[in-house]
DNA sequence: CTGCGACATTGATGCAGGTCAAGCCTGCGC
DNA sequence: GCGCAGGCTTGACCTGCATCAATGTCGCAG
């Protein structure tokens, strides 16, 4: 319900908020921010600066609970989330991963559909809910965007959908590094190997795997040289094995 | 993508639309229509009868498919419509049933994200993807609404993950009946069997499941004395037992 | 009525991935 | 340094659901 994809622009630079598509930029936390609509001006910037908060999340901290009062929206400026579902026996199913520039509680209900926790040590702007809203009615171009963006989830759902309905583990597992990929490469990280920094038991909870179906699947992807498995992340080796895997 | 839940409240005559929270009236392919947004006056709806244009797909005919040009928005009047996704090697997952009073297309994306057909003979109403914008563009209350829509939407698909990645067979086939049960009755559709005018195929396509599986966990069930199978139908003859299946 | 095609059910068998159970690393507290 | 805990990998085995195959049922065209 919550996890909003990074905007097609990313603004490393409060100039380039202010100039171009990006939104908040939640100066006083010195923070990069996302596109969130197609123009604020700088008086609306000025505006909802003063709606933020920086706040910080240590690793494996909660942010939220599913069905807790929502009670604000975060954007994340640093490290990763995890959203997820469980069931009453304590099954568990990941939702989706939130990365930096990554928005939560956007769905602007009145209680949050999932719980997030923090994965590593994470950084958030903070804003109220009621503040949110607030400006949001002000502002119908910001509405629009932002329809836009809970379109785009909705989408990625239907994905993860197909994904977990249909696809094997070998095919999930490909899919997954994709996406990951693409998503960090969209923010600006594109090291050669890819970080994982969720825990196999993350990696399974979000494929509808084990644990040991992932790790087996990392260790066959290994040892036919598609990817080589380092420390809190995989090297991809051979990306149009992977491609063809994920996409098959 | 593209579905939209019926609202909460269901208006069966145009006289109602007028006065309470319906939305479009369609007035002349004289259709129950349902709400999009706290308060339309006279005025609003007049405009957005305008809008609309009856259309009837017959049973297995397609609204649209993947990837097409995002045209049109269409309401569901009559019928039933399967929402789904293919892959390249013919795998089908259907992400949702849209029933009388659903929106196709919402998303308002360039795209259609799922392609659609009608799985029995179907009435909508269709409005130009850019004459609704353009509406909406102008009542920034109905595209709060909309959006809270699309926020439901993505919750079901959360919803839909669990039941993928997580559950058993037995307790997907409950939760499909329950869910589905729900959604008749919201609609007003109460009788004593719940009506099942997809295939087992459409089902097990659905639950990510065969159709065996989706044959055996019936008859599985009917001979527990906890369904009754019947034509075009089933009868939940023990509810309890159906809903701790589906939450369990 | 007969035959045919689409769909559903049921049974027999197979296998992808789950479960159970060792080990094995790595970091950390002492 | 040692021991210990938490996470990861690997192997052996099991099972829920898929696959394969046969049969049944219904609607419809001729």
């Amino acid at each position: 319900m919550d996890r909003i994809e990074p905007a097609l622009q990313w603004n490393d630079s409060p100039a380039a908020c202010l100039h171009g598509l990006g939104v908040s930029a939640c100066a006083d936390c010195r923070v990069r921010q996302i596109s969130v609509c197609a123009a604020l001006d700088p008086h609306e910037l000025t505006e909802i600066d003063s709606l933020s908060h920086p706040t910080a999340f240590p690793a494996k901290s909660t942010l939220f609970t599913q069905e807790d009062p929502a009670s604000a929206v975060f954007n994340i400026t640093e490290g990763m989330v995890r959203l997820y579902k469980l069931l009453p026996d304590g099954r568990r199913q990941i939702v989706g991963f939130a990365l930096a520039g990554d928005f939560l509680g956007l769905a602007l209900l009145d209680r949050y559909g999932v719980s997030a926790d923090a994965i590593t040590d994470t950084k958030v702007c903070r804003f109220s809910r009621s503040a949110f809203t607030a400006f949001l009615d002000k502002k119908p171009h910001l509405l629009r965007r932002l329809h836009e963006f809970a379109s785009h989830e909705l989408s990625l759902a239907q994905d993860q959908m197909v994904l977990l309905g249909r696809r094997t583990a070998d095919e999930r597992i490909a899919a997954f590094l994709m996406s990951l990929k693409e998503r960090f490469a969209r923010i600006g990280h594109t090291s050669i190997t890819l970080p994982l920094p969720m825990s196999r038991q993350d990696i399974a909870d979000f494929l509808g795997l084990t644990i040991e179906t992932v790790s087996r699947t990392f260790s066959k992807l290994a040892k036919s040289g598609v990817i080589v498995v380092v420390p809190d992340g995989v090297r991809l080796t051979n990306l149009a094995q992977i491609k063809a895997l994920a996409t098959r």
